[in-house]
DNA sequence: TGCTAATTATTAGCTCACTAACTATTTGTC
DNA sequence: GACAAATAGTTAGTGAGCTAATAATTAGCA
């Protein structure tokens, strides 16, 4: 009668972990008009402006078919633009509007609160992050073996 | 020009790490039919049958309105039967089926496996539900406080 | 009793996230 | 140059996940 239990579920801890913290996000974003996805979409752009679709999937580890309809909104919103390249067709070139950037200086004071809220010390959370990212490389990992 | 950096966001870190071990499990539990989100509620209900959505979602940390369609689906499959409770009938308490009670047979088998493909040792996922542990249990206290 | 407040579950409307199938280009190769 | 293969992005369909609003029942209490 053995099975699997909840409390001891590497999956289901990271699962509740995350939804508690994406539900701080989401009460700070909310006034900015942003969900956290996106926020972590412009993150990456305030890093590295003007990419083409497939590199931001590929950096915030989201599917293209996730990408269109986020990126759709976003330029709705007035964050981004979506240009056509020239001399590929094929690709479109993601780049910040003013408003995108404006932005970029909020995200400062919304990332410590949001951290406060967690309870945990720094040296808690960078253990956190750590543990998490070599299990993102273990599974990638695994997926190129794969193809 | 400082703005907040993805690589050392505490929840872009478990929002990968749980989109990563979210698709592990995809694969093992589609050929069962079944989503992770259902293997989190069927977990649950192994452990203790007959509750109420109520307990439930709050156990899973699901909403209720989460909870709903969710539980339809699984009834539909076959998985659970829901139940109005005579004395109270506002509640209806929510019961696994015999197909719904053979799938614990399967799951610790799917959870090791899964577990392998993470590529952590032991220590290291514990050290990791320890941690998200925590952090659910901070913000859940910070919830109390604001009710 | 009778009225308000709290509890339980559902619904509606939004956003994300995936897979699979599709269109449209570009590349590679003969 | 022509045609298969690869690449870039979109679309369709399913299943979460949330908040806010809505019923329906129960509890509290004056």
């Amino acid at each position: 009668m053995s099975h699997a239990r909840l409390n001891n579920q590497l999956c289901f801890a990271l699962y509740s972990a995350f939804n508690s913290v994406n539900g701080i996000y989401r009460k700070k974003l909310d006034p900015l008009g942003i969900t956290y996805t996106q926020f972590i979409v412009l993150m990456a752009l305030w890093e590295k402006d003007e990419v083409i679709i497939s590199q931001l999937a590929k950096r915030t580890g989201l599917t293209k078919a996730t990408m269109t309809p986020l990126l759709k909104r976003m330029e709705e919103r007035g964050l981004i633009k979506r240009h056509l390249l020239s001399d590929n067709e094929r690709q479109k070139v993601i780049k910040l509007t003013e408003a995108g950037w404006q932005l970029s200086h909020q995200s400062e004071s919304v990332t410590k609160e949001a951290f406060g809220e967690t309870g945990l010390t720094k040296t808690q959370a960078n253990k956190l992050i750590e543990l998490c990212k070599e299990l993102v490389k273990n599974t990638q990992d695994d997926d190129q073996q794969i193809a």
